[in-house]
Parts: structure tokens; sequence; C-alpha cells
RNA sequence: CGGGCUAUAGCGCAGUUUGGUAGCGCGCACGGUUCGGGACCGUGAGGUCGUGAGUUCAAAUCUCACUAGCCCGACCA
């Protein structure tokens, strides 16, 4: 392609409101172009890359069996009434409707038309397993979109949905295994480092569930990881070994006045008592209307998702002073489970062994000390709702775990049968009977996929570009496009693009130092620099992006040695070595 | 949705306190000099000052309402 030719609108500042690295080099490269808040343009640049994320995917994917489809992305209502999830989903579903007021989605994912597909078509046991998926815009109404293309209400995902014989976890296993695999290979292709990590299956259901986070300062997901055993899991899902404390009976319930003192640091110190001592009450109100106590040691936090799983429902808030007041006659500071009517009572383990405790005593300005768990209140059960974090016990080895943050870049799920059964799909096994299906479902954040490759390679310059995803292979530069040089680079140019070399020529009348710049900025991994010393000397000079390595390659030999470096390069990111030429 | 903030040329910003009819840098166009790391000189184009109402002889500036965007939190690929 010629530069001049080439829509790259580079700048040498971003907008004020990029406020990370990949964004404002997407941004100041040309490779994308805010619409609206969450709703981003790719620039033919960034397209590109996306499509060279794209392909890697499809190979992967394609290795282990997946079949390719090209979905709609409007979406009858019906459908999603039928998974139900029209009514579970809430607020982040786009919805819309047609002049006959027929309901409609933008599909935020695809299980339901996948599952709809293969309802009228899946037959027998001989058609399992089988795999699907798409790449395809996805659309949700996300309340906060952020970081750029890293957060977006439209947004490009790879989905993949498996089905599997009812009852065979062993098939199932086998696909979520090879996904695991694929997504593996792909990151790797892509030039980037993830951790796989083990997830909290959330809304979607199902059991089994792993992440593909790479990490980042500005990720939104927090991990644990134990040094010692290698134990990872998103704070969602992460345990703890339960720290050794002793308790003792120190006799009957008692009130004991604590005027204005509300929180655990206050009262810790109005009663002169650790906050291990203190039993931390919360009260929730979930999105079925129910209301929730949920317990901790004082020296502990709940985690919301934690709670919210265990619960089942698709929403928890804290509930309003006002409200818990009126309707549970708690106030606000002085909330304890002794005594509590109208609420359902969850309690972390910590909470199981505490006793000669102290909680609000649902009264103002009073607690009650004395307290044991079991005598004086009997939660429904003890779980895990605490957050896990830096220093706390590995529940594998009791190692300290340390946290870290990270972009969630992929997702694999066991779904089980919910979306099978609620569309009634089924087959007919050996012995003739009907059976429904088990499913698994894989996901991958494209453009995200893209941000993460920016965020973990770039220099103050630019983007560095890994080979395989790059827009394009080689730069060629002629410092002035004229003469002898321009001569040379379009030989140059020919000769690479016809052995299948993606080559970017700067063709355009600029000082030499612009160009640079905008190579630099544009991050292409192997830069040829066309100048009128070397070239008088037969030579033009290489520089390697990454590394900033420069040499210099007679004029004769350019194409031949740099097609040899772009074919090496890009089989450094091959997977298994079963990586074939170019990624296009 | 809760908390904080912003809105003036394509981008980054000043001007708002104390009302007087809009400016700087970058970018863009033209001419000239320059030409291997974002050159210099000159000329020029480009603005409903987020929207609407109000106060006033006069509003970017003061008042009210609204809208959009950004940051922190809860949701997700």
């Amino acid at each position: 392609m010629r530069y001049s030719r080439m829509f790259i609108p580079t700048a040498k500042e971003a907008p004020k409101d990029a406020v990370i690295q990949s964004h404002i080099l997407m941004i100041r490269a040309g490779l994308v172009k805010k619409v609206s808040s969450g709703i981003y343009a790719l620039l033919p640049l960034g397209y590109r890359t996306v499509k060279k994320v794209e392909q890697i995917i499809r190979e992967e994917m394609d290795r282990i069996g997946g079949n390719e489809f090209y979905l709609p992305v409007l979406i009858p209502g019906e459908l999603w009434k039928t998974s139900h999830r029209w009514y579970d989903m809430g607020q982040e579903l786009f919805r819309l409707s047609d002049r006959g007021e027929q309901d409609y989605v933008l599909a935020p994912t695809h299980e339901e038309v996948f599952t709809y597909i293969v309802k009228d078509h899946l037959k027998s046991y001989r058609d399992l397993p089988l795999t699907v998926y798409q790449i395809g815009l996805k659309f949700r109404d996300e309340i906060r979109p952020r970081f750029g293309v890293m957060r977006g209400k439209t947004f490009i995902m790879k989905d993949a949905y498996s089905f599997h014989p009812e009852k065979d976890d062993d098939s199932l296993h086998k696909t979520y295994s090879d996904m695991s695999g694929a997504y593996r290979r792909i990151f790797l292709r892509c030039g980037l480092e993830t951790i796989p990590v083990a997830a909290d299956s959330g809304a979607m259901g199902g059991s089994q569930s792993e992440e593909f986070m790479v990490s980042a300062a500005i990720g939104e997901e927090e991990i644990v990881r134990c040094p010692d055993c290698g134990y990872v899991a998103n704070t969602e899902k992460a345990t703890c070994r339960l720290e050794e404390i002793t308790y003792e009976d120190t006799g009957k319930l008692t009130l004991v006045e604590t005027p204005n003192v509300k929180t655990i640091d206050d009262l810790s110190d109005f009663l002169g008592i650790g906050p291990d001592r203190l039993i931390k009450t919360l009260c929730y109100k979930t999105s079925d209307g129910e209301y929730v106590l949920a317990l901790i040691r004082g020296d502990l936090e709940v985690h919301e998702t934690k709670l919210k799983n265990y619960l089942g429902v698709s929403d928890i808030e804290k509930a309003k002073g006002e409200e818990a007041l009126s309707k549970l006659k708690i106030p606000m500071g002085f909330a304890g489970p002794v005594g509590v009517r109208g609420a359902r009572i969850v309690a972390d383990k910590s909470v199981g062994m505490m006793k000669g405790c102290v909680t609000g005593a649902n009264r103002l300005d009073y607690h009650y000390k004395n307290v044991n768990a079991g005598r004086d209140f009997v939660p429904e059960r003890y779980i895990d709702i605490r957050v896990v974090g830096d220093g706390d016990s590995c529940p594998e080895c009791g190692g300290r775990l340390f946290s870290f943050r990270g972009i969630e870049l992929g997702h694999i799920f066991k779904l089980g049968d919910k979306y099978s059964r609620a569309f009634g799909v089924t087959y007919l096994d050996e012995g003739g009977e009907t059976k429904v299906p088990l499913m698994g479902c894989y996901g991958i954040g494209v453009e995200r996929t893209v941000a993460a490759v920016i965020e973990q390679n770039h220099d103050k310059d630019g983007i560095i570009w890994p080979m395989s995803v790059s827009p394009f292979h080689v730069h060629l530069l002629p410092v002035k496009y004229d003469g002898d040089m321009k001569e040379a680079a379009e030989l140059l140019y020919t000769e690479l693009s016809e052995s299948g070399v993606e080559v970017l020529i700067d063709d355009r009348e600029e000082r030499a130092g612009v160009k640079f710049n905008d190579a630099d900025l544009i991050g292409i991994p192997f830069r040829v620099t066309i100048g009128g010393k070397s070239l008088a000397e037969g030579e033009v000079e290489l520089k390697v992006r990454a590394s900033g390595e420069s040499k210099r390659i007679a004029v004769k030999n350019a194409a031949s040695v740099l097609q040899n470096m772009v074919r090496k390069e890009l089989d450094r990111y091959g997977a298994d070595g079963h990586f074939e030429g170019s990624a296009q």
C-alpha cells in the first residue's frame, strides 16, 4: 500500500479522554476513531490488525474442528424469551421493536441463535460432539464504556458453542480442554502472554469456567496467585484458608451501650477489642426484592459477586438506610443477626467459629457482646463470601497469595444443559432414547485483544507490533520520494509485494523527520530506510522497531533478505510450527 | 445508578473570578527558503463558545434547566 493513498490520520496529541496507552496509541496511530461513547470505527490500519487477529482465531478454531457461521445481530425477542434471558438479563440488553411491534434484541452473545439452529438439525448421537462458532459484532448497553476499544457498547467477539451427549462430561471436557489449548495458542500467536485463571461463571450459568487474562495495571479484574503452588483465581472465585483464631465463650448475650459508634473501626476502638472479634453485618436487597443479612468477621470484606452467586439472583445492592429501618427495623451502623425477622441470614465461613464476639443489636446506639455464632443466631448457611487478597493463605498449599490486575481477553465455560433444555434441543441416543445435549461456550474479545497487544508492546514513540498482527510487515521509507531513492524504493516495493510481503511505502512528500516519527508511531516491525548516502553505496538501512537495532543491506539482496526475515519472524509466532506463511 | 469533573476551531488549551462581541500552539491551504528524526518566514481558511430559556444596552463570561463526554464504584469479552 501507498501511504499517500491510505487513510492514516496520525496525531501528535490524543484527545484528552484517552487515558490508557493502548487507547492513546490507537487514536494517535490512526487505528480507530470514536463515533460515540463506547462506539468505535476501525480505520484501515486498525482493521488490518483486527482481521489478522480474527484470522488467527479462525485457524485455531478450525484446527479443533470448529464450524464457522455468520449469524445475524438482529434477533427476534422470541428466542430470548425462550431462554428466559429476555427477563434475566436486565438493561445491558439492547431491545427494540419493529413497526409491527415485534420485539427484537441486538445480540450480546449468540447462544439463542446457535441453539435454535442446532435444534432443527441435531437428530442423532452420531452428530455429537459438535462445535460451532462465529466472529461478529456484539451489542451491550454498557453502563460505563471505558478505555477506548477495551470496553465498548459494540465489539467484535468470537463466540463458540459446543454440544455433547447428555451426561457425557468427558466429551464436554475434551472440547473444553481443546478450547483451552486453542486459546493459549491464539494469544501466543498474537504475541501475548496470558494467564489462565479459574473464574466465576456469572450469569451464564454452568459449572467450570476459565478466563484468559493479560496482566495489566489498568486491568478491570483482580486476580490472586500463589507463588508457591501456582494457584490462580479471579477474586470473584478465589478462596483462601481460614486464619486460626481462638475464641472463647464469654457467657451470655449482653446489651452494651455504644453511642454513635457505627463503624468497625470505631467499635474496635470504643470497646478495645480487635476487629476479628466483631461480626460485621451488611444488609442487602436482591433483585427479587428479598432482604439478606451478610455476616463476616470484622476485619474482612464481603465480595458481592460471591454473595450474589450464592443467592442465585441477577443482582444485589446494599439496602438503603431508611429501607432497612422501616422494613427490618435495623438502624444503620447497629445491624446484627440476633433476632432478625424478614431477612435471610448468610454468614461467611469466618463467622462459623466465632464466640464471645460483638454484633449490632438492631437498636440505635447499642451492640451485643458475648455473641456466639450458632447459639445466638443461626445463619442459613456458612459459605465463602469474603474478599480474598494480598497476604491471605493459599487454599491449596497455605502459601501467601498476592494479587494483581488483569484484562480478560477470553472466557470458556461449561454451560451444562440450561440452553439446550430451554430450547428443547434433543437427539436420539444409541438406544433410541430422547436425550438433551450438554453445552459449552467460549468467547474472545477481538478488539480488546488488539488493545492488549498494544498495552504490552509499545514504547514512548509508539506501537511495536508483533509481526503476526502488524498491519504491514515492512515499512519502506524513502528519505526523499524523488530520483534514485524513489526508484530504489519502488523497485523494492514491487519485489517485496510480489513475494507476498505486505509493504507500506511512504511515498509522501514529507520531511524525513515526519516520516520517521509516523513510522515509529505506527510500529510496523521492520522499517527500511532508503537514504541518499547509503544508496550511493548500494545499500539500504533496516531498522527493527522492537529492538532498535539497525543494519545495512545491499539493495540487490534487500528483497530476499527481508522476505526471509519476515518469514522467520512470522514463524516465531506460529503455533506448534504449523503456521504457514503470511497471516492473510 | 451513586460520587467527582469537564464542555471555547480537526486536536491540545487560554479567556469566565471583575459582562464590552473570541485568542494561542499543533494541524490544514497557498508562496518562498529548507530537506536523515515532527524545520523556518509570510499569507490565509476554519468557531451556533454543548443546547434551551432568563437577567442586561450588551453574555463564552451572571442565573436556571437540559444534554453530552470523562474519571472512581457496581456489570461484562
